[in-house]
DNA sequence: CAACGCTATGCAAACGATTGCAGGATGTGA
DNA sequence: TCACATCCTGCAATCGTTTGCATAGCGTTG
């Protein structure tokens, strides 16, 4: 900060002017191939890096980016970032990172503060109201992940298609009355995926989906939903996500009943702990990091052309098959704990 | 971003000068009072924001922090983020983050970049070389986690601490024999810990602690290293971390050794991941976040009186007690993999 | 009433990089 | 050898803010 090499100091040392060695690091054009290549030699012998403030002033580019996720200890939201970070290394930018701590207010403060410093923001599963997203897109380049909004250039998992392949999995096994433990309320994704089922179960011969609640998108939320699972008398549960999963999982090893042997239970996202436990957990992977550097590309595509936005993009998915899905119990065999919920009449139908 | 309101407009609007603005703005004992309420109450209806790109040029104050971590997707390092990310906030800063990979080029390349443009650096569990990290110390605040060196302020956890403890609780339990999976050659942390073993042992009546070598501080080191445990004969293993200890576990439980009725295994750290698996995992709690929001207040008070840096700051630990330890087994029954390695003749001495 | 002191304000020079414009060097062709 | 085009390079202004210095205005006091 205080004696940094600065641009005028690798000018002073070859005798040129600090126009000169600008141009030479920058448009390399404009100048002879042979002081272009000393300027570089000396820049980095020097250790010269150029102050980003300084050009932003006049630029108007300031070569930063921000980043705003709920929760830095959820792995899913980890992986992001690192892919966020990843990619906006290569492209030229250094990148703000905010954690909302899954508040919307605090969300919107740290929106506010971080506007002014940046080139664009990634709003990474916004817990930001339409209208609060809508004031912000005025003066802002804005991404969203996960999230889709009119006007705002945006990117999302194929979430129909994450359920209708572990639904399909799931049928392949034998599997026909299945518990979904879904997420919180208001989520995008959760929505998406209900449509999801609802669309994947009539092509699924004689499957039967129970909505067994919505719960929170952590390892309790599996836990509390794993009772429910049991009194539904369900042979398997698709969560809304791994913690979820892994939750469920926790809870029915811990009463005795057997993952995979008498419940099945899949995820969805493959973060990096659903092969740290045991069964490991068939899930459906989503590309958590790619999601965070075609974020990076698509935001900084629209500085070029800010007119012509790119169209929502969605990236593909894949089921990871492990060690907590098997075959349903025999339909002979009873349950540990009963089958105390009357089950749904309908036949091949989502009750979601 | 293009049109934005400046001192300037704020000044023009009211027929003062832009060093008025900005003083009544700043530094508010310099101006008058009604001429300040006028400025900000101007400032506030025009939507006045301050560029601080600009400020930061002259002022040297950013307004900004820097965070250098080896890999986000690491639980240990997403909460050290999350509680650097907080503090930074209630500080008035604004934090870059950034992600080494694990690889000391990048790491470099890193520092050299965020260093222009902050206030400060936070160096966790730092990969570079001593000379590399002096050569930042001359023109930058830096604070290093996890890691001493003469000269820059630090702050470490308590690694004599942390083995002690949970030393003291297998030997409590009567476990005699006991495995150390070690960290990754080079690791100030482990030469902390296997310097923090030996002091221990000799206070421990009748307990001997065997190196089971150096493992890669993720899942699968632990895997290695838990045949290393079985082999070697010990009744109870303590890991470098827990992405370690949970690879034994799950190793033993594969092979089907039980955890902890044949095997006691204690982690360090205190992951959330700790908790998700069975059985859920026995370990010294690092106060993560703590490390995190500290190193803030560390690093923004070494810009007040740069001349006096603090002492180097230790922070507290706990053992965490769950389901992964227990009674070693009685001495009759047989281990089922046998006891080929030759038992350390030594007793009560570490051969760390 | 004059001289002095204090306070509030303006002027202008920075900070470091970029960029339009002008001018110097060089080479080519007549 | 001269004119002219071409290619590099330097000068200087600029971005928005802060801040040392100068000064105008005012009140106070002897």
């Amino acid at each position: 900060m205080k004696g940094s090499i600065t641009v005028r100091d690798v000018a002073k040392a070859l005798g040129v002017s600090a126009s000169t060695v600008s141009r030479a690091l920058s448009s390399s054009e404009l100048v002879a191939p042979r002081t272009r290549q000393q300027i570089v030699d000396k820049a980095r012998e020097l250790g010269y890096s150029p102050n980003n403030a300084a050009r932003g002033l006049v630029t108007g580019r300031k070569g930063t980016l921000g980043l705003v996720v709920p929760d830095l200890e959820n792995p899913y939201f980890a992986s992001v970032t690192k892919g966020v970070q990843a990619r906006a290394l290569t492209a030229g930018y250094s990148v703000f990172v905010a954690d909302s701590d899954e508040d919307s207010r605090v969300e919107l403060e740290l929106v506010r503060k971080l506007k002014p410093q940046v080139d664009g923001l990634i709003l990474c599963s916004s817990r930001l109201s339409d209208q609060d997203l809508a004031s912000l897109v005025h003066n802002t380049s804005v991404l969203l992940i996960n999230r889709r909004m009119d006007g705002l250039p945006n990117i999302t998992l194929n979430d129909g298609e994450m359920v209708r392949q572990a639904l399909e999995h799931l049928h392949a096994l034998g599997h026909r009355h299945v518990g979904y433990a879904g997420g919180p309320t208001g989520s995008w994704s959760d929505r998406q995926r209900r449509l999801g089922i609802e669309q994947a179960v009539p092509g699924l011969d004689g499957l039967e989906v129970l909505s067994l609640g919505s719960f929170a998108p952590v390892f309790g939320g599996g836990q509390s939903a794993a009772d429910l699972a049991v009194a539904a008398g369900v042979t398997a549960v698709l969560a809304y996500n791994d913690l979820v999963a892994l939750g469920i999982v926790a809870r029915l090893n811990a009463r005795g009943i057997s993952v995979p042997d008498e419940m099945s239970v899949v995820g969805i996202d493959d973060i990096n702990a659903a092969t740290l436990v045991s069964p490991a957990l068939t899930t459906v992977r989503a590309p958590l990091r790619k999601l965070g550097s075609t974020a990076v590309d698509l935001l900084v595509d629209s500085f070029a052309s800010a007119s012509v936005p790119r169209p929502a993009e969605t990236l593909p998915i894949e089921l990871v098959v492990r060690q907590s899905t098997s075959v349903p119990p025999s339909s002979t065999q009873e349950r540990p704990s009963g089958n105390v919920a009357g089950r749904n009449e309908r036949k091949s139908h989502a009750s979601i």
